[in-house]
DNA sequence: GTGAAAGCGCTAACAA
DNA sequence: TTGTTAGCGCTTTCAC
């Protein structure tokens, strides 16, 4: 016995030939009932399976999504992968994964092979480290279906999926307020990625529409980061009028601050109030159990997913519409920021 | 313009054959630097990008490797692929994620895709759920190289890579006595799993050594959860003679025992000392921050894909040892369980 | 409903 | 060093 039975095989066993074999194993409407149940009775004993390869080749299409993430190990890419993922499996696709690990060299890199693959779309989270968008423009002349989530820009007009950060700071901050604070301070992150800039936006736009006014010694920018909440707030404690609460641009931020306030004594949510973003597995289950904005991972997935499976549909028809799927953000507040 | 350049577009061209290019761009040894050099440049004139799923056809080499885990989402697991993916550019080789989300028929299906696609090589974390192992022996028949991380079986005779769970357990449970705690408790795991019942093994062998009585007792069979871990505490604590430590199986787990502690107004770790497993992200961050036993996983992820790469090697030749690389646990030892 | 024949793009054995 | 030829396994016209 050979090590890899063929459709030939299948064939000659069956005096038959590749095409109507072929025809039986796709499920071609021009094939009789009988013939189909030898053939796939003879697959099954000949344990006979379908070189997708091949099939690849032939019909150009490889069944495959690419994703480019900037990482595996950051909770929030492996959550919207879990969303990719389980869409794919569910409509016959398989995902690929490559890490650019934040390295703008990486995502060219993977772009390139995605490409060479042949796989029938490509989805990306961008790297914080930014060059040109040449490897981007590659793929939309190659005609490869893109759709990017979370991280996307602005300069270039393509399919996307983000959750809305703007509203998000929006509400983050109102809800600061609500709860009775009264100088409200933010910690921003980079603000040459385009989610990031949001978040202060939408802090800015609430502080306006309550009437409260904007004070630029209350920004601190850091590196998203621990450390980075730390020294917010040692910055904070250091003005001649503190702050009374801080909406952090992500958990791990916010968590910093945290720890700084409480290592200076000071009493969370009673006389200070904290909210971060991202519902970070770690936020409730610390003391205080910290408040968040959740950004819908495994949905987020999900969405971009089907985008990409439209995309792909609409390929062949010459629709050019670009689509940018907004998801709304989900705040959960819990105590670090709840005074009764 | 054609929309895919390929190697018969250059050889026309150039006035050559699609074998020289071929040849050219493969780096073959029998061929000049001068048509080498202007193949290329001609390929990059031409934007040819090189297509992989004919090369894959023709070559029997996909360049893939297929791995299957639970699930994406599960911090973990994803800190594993990024170890593998890592290794795995680096070596010209990319990744197809599969997750059986502990589902044993989407294991299997996840094994047939893989086999279907031809990838050179299957890595898999097996799925809590268990059934037989066909799909396994399945691969092995197709002479489908495949490295096992992690969760693995006794019951089959293949290479992989865990850490050593039963040594884990042994330090967990010494350094608990060390620290003075005179009763210690184990709150397991589903036993059906290798590395669940390694850990119970290991803490047996602590007392042992340490000359301490076992006692079954104080052994709370959960089901890895929080939930598992604070009704743990809620049973030891109704015992005659309760313990004065725990070792729990997972830092989940862990977690829930802390939560219920507290709201017995235990003192951790004065009056009760507890250690996880798996140094999960939150333990540094809750108070008292949480020892553990650290995994090893990104140093995993590139361990297991080393493996591969050697079984990859080996396929030509009739070699058949089976390989077991088991990692060192590294303990991570922080409030919960140091007592000055 | 089935068969014959061509070819997807590439690589590799054999010649020259 | 290069060209010729064949074929990886499958799908898909075009006949019948």
């Amino acid at each position: 016995m050979s090590l890899t039975v063929t459709i030939a095989d299948i064939a000659k066993k069956l005096n038959t030939t590749s095409a109507t074999v072929s025809r039986a194993l796709n499920d071609h409407p021009a094939i009789s009932i009988r013939t189909k149940k030898r053939v796939l009775q003879a697959a099954e004993k000949l344990q006979y399976r379908r070189n997708t390869v091949a099939s690849s080749l032939r019909s150009g299409q490889t069944g495959i999504i690419g994703v480019i993430i900037p990482s595996a190990e950051i909770n929030f890419f492996g959550s919207v992968v879990h969303g990719i993922e389980n869409m794919a499996n569910k409509n016959g696709y398989n995902v690929l994964i490559y890490q650019s690990n934040e390295s703008w060299e990486h995502e060219k890199k993977g772009i390139e092979t995605f490409l060479n693959a042949r796989v029938d779309g490509i989805m990306v989270s961008m790297a914080k480290e930014k060059n040109d968008y040449t490897h981007f423009l590659n793929a939309r002349q190659a005609k490869m279906p893109i759709v990017f989530f979370d991280r996307t820009s602005d300069e270039l007009d393509i399919d996307s999926v983000v959750i809305n950060d703007h509203k998000a700071g929006y509400m983050a901050t109102t809800h600061l307020v609500a709860q009775g604070y009264k100088r409200i301070a933010h910690i921003s992150g980079p603000q040459h990625l385009k989610v990031f800039k949001a978040r202060l936006e939408g802090y800015k736009a609430a502080l306006k529409k309550l009437g409260k006014p904007f004070d630029a010694k209350l920004i601190y920018n850091g590196d998203v980061s621990i450390d980075a909440g730390r020294e917010a707030v040692k910055y904070f404690l250091g003005l001649p009028k503190p702050p009374d609460a801080i909406f952090a641009v992500e958990d791990f931020t916010a968590l910093g601050a945290i720890k700084e306030l409480k290592h200076h004594n000071i009493s969370i949510p009673k006389d200070f109030g904290i909210i971060g973003f991202a519902n970070e597995s770690f936020g409730e289950h610390i003391s205080p159990s910290l408040s968040t904005i959740d950004q819908q991972t495994v949905n987020m997935g999900k969405e971009a997913f089907q985008l990409m499976l439209k995309l792909i549909e609409e390929k062949t028809r010459k629709n050019k519409t670009v689509q940018k799927i907004i998801l709304e953000p989900i705040p959960v507040f819990r105590d670090s920021s709840l005074r009764k």
